[in-house]
DNA sequence: GTAGTTGCAAATCATTTGCGTGTCG
DNA sequence: CGACACGCAAATGATTTGCAACTAC
């Protein structure tokens, strides 16, 4: 039974301490919010999220935050489809990223081998890989 | 010195057709600036060479056929940021795009294999592919 | 104290849509 | 002729921003 304490700071706001941020009641927040969040929500859905915690938080804030966070590496910003953009913390390894298309939930999983091939493409085309982006759109197995 | 001659089908025009699709003067247009655009133009650059041939097109015709032939297979999507969608036309092989982040260029390149290859990846998490993107953000390897 | 932050509502921007008119098949 | 496409302008939906009040440092 972990206890979430207030007095403890969350890995993002230890982040955000770390880059220098000025620390407002709405950014502990969201930043609690965005260490809890395993998954890639948007900002209507961590708007939401914040808003449990602390009714005195705007969809605005929440935008200009993601916004700030997203600048400095904190977070990243996803296209899955859908009109919105979705966030997740950064991670150091690369990971890809399958997307459901029925029910628009995302798997995230880990290639380390096909890493190394994607290095070897971009070489074989004369370039030095700084990063790179990998997404299935799949549809599950139906067993009937 | 090739003709450009109205009377001839522009490829995308031939697509249509076989799709069923009524053609009006305007899709005619816009079937024929897809044919010639071998880029990733935007539905803003697309009106903008419409309008070159044809100056009775709006805006709103683009982004309904642009939908349409999305729709029907003809066009891709595509979300290069910048914040308008990029289309281009369909190709039979999955091809990849690689982005020389220091010149904003685009290049493209197929690659059979990965293709199967991700086929695989989809398979091993319970999910038939539906379709994928590879995209590498790279730089010029300096030859000083 | 002061630069940076917030909430609110209005503004933007890309894209979609309702409607009356026009046109392909 | 009848279903569908068009232009226009208004509507939408996500995201941004101007402004006056507030707060971290």
């Amino acid at each position: 039974m972990t206890r979430e304490n207030k007095d403890i700071l969350s890995h993002i706001e230890r982040l955000c301490i770390e880059k220098g941020l000025k620390m407002t009641g709405q950014r502990r927040v969201i930043a609690r919010v965005l260490s809890q969040s395993h998954d890639h929500p948007d900002v209507e859905e961590l708007y939401r999220r914040a808003s449990r915690l602390d009714d005195n938080i705007s969809v605005a804030t929440v935008y200009r935050t993601v916004r700030l966070l997203e600048e400095k590496g904190i977070l990243e910003k996803h296209d899955f489809g859908g009109g919105r953009a979705r966030y997740e913390v950064t991670e150091q390894g690369t990971h890809y990223h399958l997307i459901d298309v029925d029910t628009g939930k995302v798997i995230e999983f880990e290639d380390p081998e096909h890493v190394k091939l994607v290095q070897q493409m971009a070489k074989k085309l004369g370039f030095d890989l700084l990063q790179h982006r990998l997404e299935l759109f799949a549809r599950r197995i139906q067993e009937k």
